[in-house]
RNA sequence: GAGCUCGUAGUCUAGCUGGUUAUGACGUCGCGCUUACACCGCGAAGAUCGGGAGUUCAAAUCUCCCCGAGCUCACCA
């Protein structure tokens, strides 16, 4: 009967399915994560990537998360106040087409749009939030932050404020990447390149002052010829050194420019001359700026020539094709060559995917430049682990020549809060009890321009730059400039720490160091540790055109977040990690080539083709075989509970029998080690050390080898025997909560709570070493189980079956003290299973009958003689 | 094109402040149901550490070159 109940209790496998929900909703009913601001220990703080709100978590999200979630768990039980808030990034343009796709409503539908868009962002939180919730991530959701929430708009304006205030803010017409097809900036991540085929046109331009002299230039842009403002050559290049200072007249435009030189030119390119207009490229912009030329505009928003052009009205390929033959006609064009180049071009919107222009328009910027040094020195205090990726920040840092363009032309966003005359350009800055507020809509402070007069104010219509809401993210979760106290805890006081990818230390990373420090005079982080991007079995980054693309949703209902997570354990700290996969027939279940699988993709329809082949997952396979042998190691235990009478599981160290000793001191080097490992975030290495310290030693050899107590006629010897074994598995299993919180929480609730008392084990602190095992034991143990190894490995090479009893065994040993060994005899009788087993200090003996098997174990030195 | 990181058995991975038979996992092979676990136990095979050169008594480990991968930046008139 009680075996019975034992059974329903623990089956042969870890049902995952039944235990996670369980213990989802169990944590969050007694609030095992919550936060206590007042609690125990100095606070630790983590602050969390807000993921992008898409909808969905992918393996990149479920590798970084697991880690943050190890590292919240293990300062836990180290005796930290660990602050683990989790939130959402929300604004972004995927937002805005996502809305008007699926709802068909458009961008100039101002206010329904926007509220299509929260509504969108809430079912996606929501979705994603039972993701992490089924991850066993243990934030405390009561301190998650939306970036689109009001108080979370209200920090970013009043840090733009600040910024303003400052002087670190300020507006200016700079040139932007601009689709005049879209009629729109667009960021950079928006732009790509396209390979066409182009003509480079080789223009003479007619030196001044010298009469028939000429100076040729190539391009791939005649159109632009009336807004060129300058002619660079290389100051190394001798073919033109006579032409340094020399003046040009420009053609069409009828103007003159000087010549410069620069070494930014390539005087292998064409003629190794070339013209500066606005804007052709990023070079002419930078180049505008370091010569302080002129800026002629001369295309139209939506992509025409402007009242600067003689072509005006004319698009810009018209333009083109008329001024090539103007100059034909003049007798200017040297020679035309064909040109392959790339073309940036609008890509990330399939439909448009036309050249994009530089147009100067209004924008935002934050200085950033003039504080790298600060910025510099801010990740230079911090701890990276690993530190290979601290030179990312450092050389971005010192190469960044452009300062921050922050705004958007976007409408889902935080609102840049300010206003502008549109006639002489000043600032209207709103009053900070004002904050949030959206200019649109609100009216400007004053309704005449302080400086001009003009009452022709206008509210910013642009939004932030989605790093600009997530540069405060430490903040924000600190509650900044809403809880001093809690501030000054979580932040001034605490130990922050970082987590994130490689990927993004350009970007979130060093505006957060940048702006935080700015904000509050002090550097956010004291640690951050850089995990890599996962990969598709290819060793490519997963990558839907790739087609190497693995959704949790794919193997979280099969495998279970206890497995996935020792995926990720395994993943190593700062590098790429694959998730693997093969193809297996599901017949045959043999592995299937790559090429055949995709030829049978073209061939098959997509349900013939799935239900022949599928995905085998070996990574998360070892993984549940993990759990299933943590799982029968706690099952017998509990077989053995059910069946003798403890009413604790206290022990006393000092008395530990040889065994015992052995592997309590095993665990306390073990500990040692992983403490270390995980200090480091050195998951990969720490559970390398685990899973065969658990699984070899404490399965295979300490459970093997006192099994046989557990029958023992002898109360005491069974009850002591079960009580050493429970301690040393509970001590383990703690540390298992860390990597599989679920299992971990299923088996203390089934065999430990009754001792223990705690709600949960995540409640648990890091197990202290176990003091006082007696160091003549503790040799002794190690002794009997390596006689055991190799007694076993004896008996594999003479093919005896383990159940089956060896007649007689003979240890010859040299160096030790017989009178301890008789303590141990019965350890390796019953486990090996000797009738007869006799261990003697003298000399070689002689048998009457051959032994079966003779050897010599070196490291004891011992001989071993058997008889079957 | 530039910078950074990486390239170890069939697959993934440790070691990489130079010095034992290069670690572990999955897979493979042989044998086996020890009062839990066959998703298991015992044992075995399998890597000249991407290629080449150099430094050294000694290199997977340091230096240089080449090849390949990933990321970031630039893609030029």
């Amino acid at each position: 009967m009680v075996n019975n109940m034992a059974n329903t209790l623990f089956p042969k496998r870890f049902k995952f399915n039944k235990v996670q929900k369980k213990w989802i909703s169990y944590w969050r009913e007694k609030g095992i994560y919550d936060f206590d601001i007042e609690g125990k220990g100095k606070i630790f703080s983590i602050d969390t990537p807000p993921p992008f709100v898409s909808g969905t978590l992918h393996l990149g999200h479920v590798l970084n998360h697991s880690w943050i979630d190890f590292v919240a768990r293990y300062h836990k039980m180290k005796g930290k106040n660990v602050y683990f808030p989790q939130g959402f990034d929300c604004h972004g343009l995927p937002v805005e087409l996502a809305v008007e796709k699926n709802y068909g409503i458009s961008k100039d539908d101002r206010e329904r749009f926007l509220e299509k868009c929260v509504e969108w962002v809430e079912d996606n939180i929501s979705n994603m939030t039972k993701q992490f919730d089924d991850l066993g991530y243990s934030t405390d959701w009561k301190f998650t932050y939306r970036t689109m929430d009001e108080n979370y708009k209200y920090k970013v304006q009043k840090s733009l404020l600040y910024f303003y205030e400052k002087g670190w803010l300020y507006r200016d017409k700079f040139p932007t990447h601009f689709c005049v097809n879209c009629e729109t900036s667009v960021a950079k991540a928006e732009v790509g390149y396209q390979e066409e085929e182009g003509k480079l046109w080789y223009i003479k331009l007619p030196l001044v002052g010298r009469d028939d002299e000429y100076v040729t230039i190539a391009t791939t842009r005649p159109e632009m010829m009336e807004s060129c403002v300058g002619v660079f050559i290389h100051p190394n290049d001798d073919r033109y050194y006579h032409l340094s200072a020399a003046e040009v007249e420009l053609p069409i435009a009828n103007r003159t420019v000087r010549i410069r030189t620069d070494n930014n030119v390539d005087m292998t390119f064409g003629t190794g001359v070339v013209y500066c207009c606005t804007y052709g490229d990023e070079t002419d912009i930078k180049w505008k700026l370091d010569y302080d030329l002129d800026e002629i505009q001369i295309f139209t928003k939506n992509g025409l020539m402007n009242e600067n052009s003689k072509y005006q009205e004319l698009s810009i390929e018209q333009a083109r094709e008329k001024i090539v033959n103007d100059l034909e006609v003049m007798g200017l064009i040297e020679k035309i060559e064909t040109h392959e180049h790339n073309i940036i071009i609008h890509s990330e919107r399939s439909s448009c995917r036309r050249p994009i222009e530089y147009l100067p328009v209004d924008q935002w910027f934050i200085n950033v430049k003039d504080f790298t040094t600060e910025i510099i020195d801010s990740a230079e205090s911090m701890d990276w682990y690993p530190e290979k990726h601290k030179q990312r920040l450092l050389d971005w840092a010192e190469g960044l020549d452009w300062n921050w363009v922050i705004s958007r032309q976007r409408v889902f966003g935080t609102p840049i809060p300010f206003w502008y005359c549109s006639e002489c350009g000043q600032i209207l800055i709103p009053e900070s009890k004002d904050l949030p507020l959206d200019p649109v809509i609100e009216s400007p402070p004053s309704n005449k321009c302080p400086n001009c007069d003009s009452s022709n104010i206008i509210g910013e219509e642009d939004v932030c730059d989605c790093w600009v809401d997530s540069s405060i993210t430490p903040l924000a979760i600190a509650k900044w400039l809403e809880d001093d106290v809690f501030f000054t805890k979580t932040y001034t006081n605490a130990r922050v720490h970082r987590p994130q990818g490689y990927e993004i230390i350009r970007t979130w990373l060093f505006y957060t160091l940048f702006r935080c420090k700015k904000l509050t005079g002090k550097a956010p982080f004291h640690e951050t540790m850089i995990n890599g991007m996962v990969a598709g079995p290819d060793g490519r980054k997963m990558s839907k055109s790739y087609g190497n693309v693995v959704s949790p949703d794919d193997v979280l209902p099969e495998y279970g977040a206890d497995a996935i997570r020792q995926w990720a354990a395994m993943g190593s700290l700062g590098d790429d990690y694959p998730f693997e996969y093969n193809w297996i027939n599901i017949h045959n279940k043999q592995p299937v080539s790559d090429e055949k699988i995709n030829k049978e993709k073209k061939q098959l329809s997509e349900d013939k083709f799935f239900k022949k082949y599928r995905k085998r997952y070996d990574q998360l396979i070892g993984a549940s075989r993990f759990l299933t042998k943590i799982w029968n190691a706690y099952r017998f235990l509990n077989i053995n509970l059910n069946k003798i009478e403890i009413t604790d599981i206290n022990v006393n160290i000092e008395e530990l029998p040889p065994i015992d000793s052995y592997f309590y001191s095993q665990f306390n080097e073990v500990m040692a080690k992983v403490e270390e490992l995980f200090d480091n975030y050195n998951w990969h290495e720490a559970f390398m050390i685990l899973r065969p310290f658990f699984w070899n030693e404490l399965c295979d050899n300490y459970i093997e080898a006192i099994k046989y107590k557990f029958y023992s006629d002898d109360e005491t010897i069974r009850k002591n025997a079960l009580k050493q074994a429970l301690t040393l598995f509970y001590s383990i299993l703690r540390i298992f909560g860390i990597i599989m919180p679920f299992i971990s929480e299923e088996i203390y609730s089934i065999l430990y709570k009754d001792f223990i008392g705690l709600d949960s084990i995540h409640q648990e602190t890091w197990p202290k070493n176990f003091q006082m095992i007696s160091a003549e034991s503790n040799e002794l143990g190690r002794h009997v189980i390596s006689l055991m190894k190799s007694l076993r490995k004896f008996k594999s090479k003479l093919q005896i079956p383990l159940n089956q009893e060896i007649n007689k065994v003979v240890i010859l040993l040299k160096n030790d003290n017989q009178n301890q060994m008789k303590n141990i005899i019965d350890d390796i009788k019953q486990t090996i299973r000797i009738k007869d087993l006799s261990i003697i200090m003298t000399e070689e003996p002689s048998f009457k009958a051959q032994p079966d098997l003779k050897e010599v174990v070196e490291e004891l030195d011992a001989t071993i003689f058997l008889f079957k």
